[in-house]
DNA sequence: TATGGAATCATCAT
DNA sequence: TCAGGGATGATTCCATA
């Protein structure tokens, strides 16, 4: 049978909900920023609206250019807590869409607003019948949530990603086998879900403009570039083959927090109790999942923005706030030392994370 | 010298 | 240019047998 495959994503999703929230935003450039706390607008656009993308204002640009952009806009801080708690009602509206599967995952969700489904059973492989899908899905969000959605249709993960970025916002886009020659080739490399600035770039520089070009470039050139995990799948892609099935993702593999300090320094004093606010939320989130973590990795990024990490694995598996902070004290303490440069911002993550059990104390017995 | 895990780096995308 | 935060996967490094 043929696979069908949707993709969904919400449209401007913070920006959606602080407008929802809030009436008196309503016809207004809405820009939601992540500050660094520093002075007024120090940081980044995390999402804006669309009012706010007609003056150019971009997801990721700094907070300031955006202000230049458009002075009138409303910029507002992020509140992550309350989006998720939206995203969890958002994605059990869709995850009730996806096939019911003895055999594999039917739903994954990628970010807090987007999420693949397969619909290959329920649709018995026919594509207008995913195209109905699609409307209820988006007829359902918007009643019960008042959001906006739009939604991608393929035989695959990558073509149906791509095609819901065709049509936005509240668009439905859908791409048969028949069409993906026609809808990939003309399209610059960097369109090519999976392809950054990087990677575009170095495309470019080797004469590869067009997904079609890359589709017709040699394979053999492409793995001495990219090396061969990443050669061959280029290649794949821009075929628009994509054999990865929808997977269910069981929390992430790895919970971090990064911060930027009040300002830059080489002094213990500000770093570690940055570091310690950071270790606290980390340890938040590993205990409401319940888990324990064998790795502990600390970045800083110094003025001149140069990143350094340095990691440690621990013999075996730790969940309280002590053992972090002493181990994350020990890394700092060694990137300090190695350092001339002051300190920007610093961060901490744990890894290796796992179910907490057998983790029985003397007390158990 | 092969191998697997640890540490670091690069990339994505918002 | 200006420069926030989070996560993943690939590559490189390193200890051990």
């Amino acid at each position: 049978m043929q696979r069908i495959v949707l993709h969904v994503d919400m449209d401007y999703f913070f920006a959606a909900i602080e407008e929802r929230e809030k009436p008196e935003l309503q016809g207004k450039a809405v820009v939601v920023c992540m500050l660094s706390g520093r002075s007024g607008l120090s940081g980044a656009v995390s999402t804006c609206n669309y009012v706010a993308r007609e003056s150019g204002i971009r997801a990721g640009m700094s907070c300031s250019k955006a202000k230049k952009l458009n002075p009138e806009a409303v910029f507002l801080p992020v509140r992550k807590d309350f989006y998720t708690s939206v995203s969890d009602r958002v994605m059990q509206i869709f995850r009730s869409y996806a096939d019911a599967r003895e055999t594999g995952d039917a739903f994954e969700q990628i970010s807090i607003d987007e999420a693949f489904l397969e619909i290959t059973e329920k649709t018995g492989g026919d594509f207008s019948l995913a195209f109905e899908t699609g409307i209820q899905i988006k007829n359902e969000i918007k009643d019960k949530e008042k959001l906006t959605c739009s939604v991608g249709i393929g035989p695959n993960k990558l073509i149906a990603k791509m095609a819901s970025s065709v049509q936005k916002p509240d668009g439905i886009t859908v791409i048969s086998p028949d069409k993906i020659e026609s809808f990939l080739f003309p399209l610059k490399v960097s369109k090519l879900w999976g392809i950054g600035n990087v990677t575009a770039r170095k495309l470019h520089e080797m004469g590869i403009v067009t997904v079609k070009d890359l589709a017709e470039h040699d394979i053999i050139n492409l793995i001495s570039a990219f090396g061969k995990t990443r050669g061959i799948w280029l290649k794949q892609a821009a075929a628009g083959i994509d054999d990865s099935p929808v997977k269910e993702r069981g929390g992430t593999e790895q919970i971090g927090r990064i911060a930027t300090l009040p300002e830059d320094t080489l002094d213990i004093n500000p770093i570690s109790q940055l570091l310690d606010r950071l270790a606290e939320d980390v340890i938040s989130k590993l205990d409401s999942r319940g888990l324990s973590f064998r790795t502990v990795t600390v970045t800083v990024i110094n003025s001149k923005f140069r990143m350094y990490t340095k990691s440690r694995t621990l013999n075996r598996p730790a969940y309280s706030k002590q053992v972090l902070l002493e181990v994350a004290r020990e890394i700092l303490s060694e990137l300090l030392s190695e350092s001339q440069t002051e300190f920007r911002r610093v961060g901490v993550r744990i890894g290796q994370l796992q179910k907490r059990m057998g983790q029985k104390s003397l007390f158990d017995y």
